[in-house]
DNA sequence: GTGGCTGAGTGGATGAGCCACTGAACCAGT
DNA sequence: ACTGGTTCAGTGGCTCATCCACTCAGCCAC
């Protein structure tokens, strides 16, 4: 089992709020209402807009100035890539070009952990290849694919590369019970991503990055088949 | 002039929070004070610190359950790439692992920006490589510098490129007075800028890739200079 | 054992109230 | 006319006191 979190009133209020601005109901540039009348709008406390207001803030939604107002940013020419995960939540239409990049990204990550890896990683990576296809329904094949992956980019020795692995992952994972094409069956899952993993632990950059090049194309022909 | 923004205390709060975590004081899996115990030690209402809580807890660095407590996030295993401006900020040694990132990425968005990028995208391109040398101080030609990547981003057609690239940006501008060494010159930062952008403006992707691997490694090297 | 109850401790949310900031309109002095 | 100061309405920042909702561990009846 797993524990499913409550949604709380300010969860719902963000989504609310993500949901108006991402549908142009308030377009980039422009203020919202003053939080007092927002608020009374929606039926909540100024409080808990705030909190609201706070998040989407952070996730550089939204710019708030004392005195003057809150505005809607130009997210789509200013944003940063943790935006991901609530765009691709409300546009379908974001997820092929996070795979694109996701196989850019994960060709280079691929390339610089066989130049790279230590030992005990290429051990680690070893060991979580080994543990998929022992995974049970297509879910858990997909998370400990999602593992792998995540081993390979602390392979690389470079933390960025595994905070930009979790930005890719962070931004469809929401939505990946619509793509788990490619996991319903764990041995195929398995062939698909054994090639990186010996590449990579081979030590053999050129043919680490092709092979990830491969097998993410692969896999994304299979999830967007599931879509189309 | 430029209106730089005050510093309310929720901020100063979110600052002193992030630092006592980063620093460890707070290990990963851990749990926080109750909030109202922790809000008396720093001496703001629970209000106050909660509003700083939701600021970090969007970031990733915080979990809150209701009825258990708040634990701070194993972050640099789970956390996503819009930590990274509060952890160059925390340590300066991220730097260097930024602009490897930087580096590969920028390759990949040179690349792709050559195969597709758009007549008027491309003219862009040259207006905005153009504008650099007429940038007066370092700190405008940086800033003209960022705008020419930005629009070799948005140059891929990808807008998830734009994000990253962003991102990227996001976490090393804030310390960006400390890396100025390369646009104390506007002419020479225009040399060095202009092989990418004509590799790209004639549509030959591998040229592209290689100019762009060029001028970061050079821009890295010359702003490396400044920190040792 | 099993299942339900209870209470202490935790975060969630409220609403009234006050403070601080911004910007535009106004007004005086030059 | 222009400049500079003052005022004021509107906005967000922050606090406080209070109650609600949830979790968990311990207890108890069955």
């Amino acid at each position: 089992m797993e524990a499913l979190p409550r949604e709380t009133i300010v969860d719902v209020l963000e989504d609310r709020l993500r949901t108006d601005i991402l549908d142009g109901l308030h377009p980039a540039g422009s203020y919202l209402p003053p939080e007092r009348r927002l608020a009374d709008g929606y039926g909540v406390t100024r409080t808990t807009l705030k909190h609201a207001f706070g998040r989407l803030a952070q996730a550089g939604l939204l710019e708030t100035r004392h005195g003057v107002g809150t505005r809607v940013r130009d997210y789509a020419r200013l944003g940063g890539a943790d935006l991901l995960p609530m765009l691709v939540r409300h546009d379908s239409g974001w997820v092929r070009e996070v795979f694109e990049v996701r196989r850019g990204v994960g060709a280079l990550i691929a390339e610089r952990a066989a130049e790279r890896g230590t030992r005990p990683q290429r051990a680690e990576l070893g060991a979580l290849l080994a543990a998929l296809p022992r995974a049970e329904g297509a879910d858990a094949v997909q998370l400990a694919d999602v593992e792998v992956h995540r081993a390979l980019a602390r392979a690389t020795g470079n933390r960025v590369y595994v905070l930009l692995t979790n930005t890719l992952f962070n931004a469809y994972l929401p939505v990946r019970s619509l793509l788990q094409g490619p996991f319903t069956d764990p041995e195929a899952a398995h062939r698909r991503l054994a090639p990186v993993v010996e590449a990579v632990t081979a030590g053999d950059a050129r043919r680490a990055r092709e092979a990830a090049d491969t097998y993410l194309r692969d896999t994304e022909r299979i999830m967007l088949e599931g879509l189309a």
